[in-house]
DNA sequence: TAGATTGTTAATCGATTAACAATC
DNA sequence: TAGATTGTTAATCGATTAACAATC
């Protein structure tokens, strides 16, 4: 077995020794965190920060199991994939737990983010005060038209124009972008924004965008929640 | 056994009269649809639509996956759950199963809705006009602000006092209500919404609240978002 | 020490997928 | 008829939970 590939995956799992022997795509499968662990950490760490806004030190699995509706055994399942963050009897440090979820979610930074689209959602966004505090900054507010280009927006930001993305790319070295434009448009969009290289997009047009695999797209659409509630009522 | 209660499960499930002797939770639990299934058809319905905007009259399990990036498998499940919607050999008619959908998610009618909070975000909220076609129009939108109550918003809303909330209920028969309105208000305002009578919210406020059972919310929150994303980054 | 709570294992539960007979 | 695609079954896969030894 070729050596090199897999010393790489064993320095990440030095405790795992036993059962490294297993191909690489395996090994990759076995020991990579469960996407929807991943999608709960952020829960967590927002209900973590809320107690410690409130002056708590400590906490347990159950009182933040019961705050969120969730079993205990499922917290305490989920942060065992990254370490051992409590202690026996008295339960979870908030704020060290906090520093940790935040390191673990590489979110103890800011982030950069580019927000296209200056409608209103696009203006509620950039006027958005508490990204800050979670670890994103909108630095930059693109639009295609004209009217809008040149308009103050946000926080000191001024409406750019879409057209010079990579320029702008270049200079604020964003990952990340919030798509705030009408369905009609979305697909272009975020076809410019990938081949500008961009990999993580936040879509708020009601549309499932056609990417390549290498993006990462996530949706929010108040359509798809009020249907889902929907269902349940007469 | 008690002849009445399961009798109208039995009405519901002709079919499936083998199994019907089972307890009552037991025959709800069992024949009760996963949650999970709910929460992707309005992802379907939405998608249909746009082939059915494309012109497009029919479609497959094959083809709706590929613009979702899920397995036709699991859209042919989740619809066998309703009934029987296609055709072999030829796929499903779009049209018929938007319908179908729309009937089975209770959107082929018109939910009036109330919106809580006339801030920038609430202000985008009101003014997206999308809503009425898929099922939803908002009657009111409501704030604590004096400043604010009186002011036209949305289309030919004015901007009502939240302490008016009951009254307007009697009026417009929301069940459902969106939140857009700061973290420290939002435990507050939900418990008003929900003494009210409302049963469904849907928040916006980065907060998880604490509601009794009967109640359901559902949470749009961005930073939830980007800080799922950001795991993958360096 | 007694009580509380973790981290982890094994069992359970539920969701997804592959495969295929039925049939358009 | 041949080809395509459904609806459904059974197998697989993965996530959640219950339980408990370890230990603060």
């Amino acid at each position: 077995m070729a050596p090199t590939p897999t010393a790489n995956l064993l320095q990440l799992l030095a405790e795992e020794s036993d059962n490294a022997a297993v191909k690489d795509e395996k090994a990759q499968s076995k020991f990579t965190i469960p996407d929807i662990v991943i999608g709960r950490l952020p829960v967590y760490l927002r209900t973590l920060r809320l107690l410690a806004d409130e002056g708590r030190e400590v906490t347990s699995s159950q009182e933040l199991g019961e705050h969120l509706g969730i079993s205990s055994a499922q917290i305490r399942k989920d942060l065992s994939h990254f370490g051992e963050f409590g202690k026996q009897g008295t339960g979870y440090n908030i704020s060290f737990l906090c520093q940790q979820l935040q390191k673990i979610l590489n979110v103890d930074r800011i982030w950069p983010v580019i927000l296209v689209g200056a409608g209103s959602l696009g203006t509620a966004i950039a006027n958005y005060q508490e990204f800050e505090s979670s670890g994103f900054r909108i630095v930059s507010v693109m639009d295609e038209d004209p009217q809008k280009i040149g308009q103050p927006i946000g926080d000191g930001l001024q409406i750019e124009d879409f057209a010079d993305l990579k320029q702008r790319l270049v200079i604020s070295n964003a990952q990340i972008a919030v798509m705030a434009v009408p369905a009609h448009a979305a697909q272009r969009v975020a076809g410019q924004l990938i081949e500008a290289g961009l990999n993580s997009i936040l879509c708020y047009a009601p549309i499932t965008l056609a990417v390549p695999p290498r993006v990462r797209v996530e949706y929010i659409d108040p359509v798809i929640h009020f249907q889902h509630m929907t269902y349940y009522l007469r």
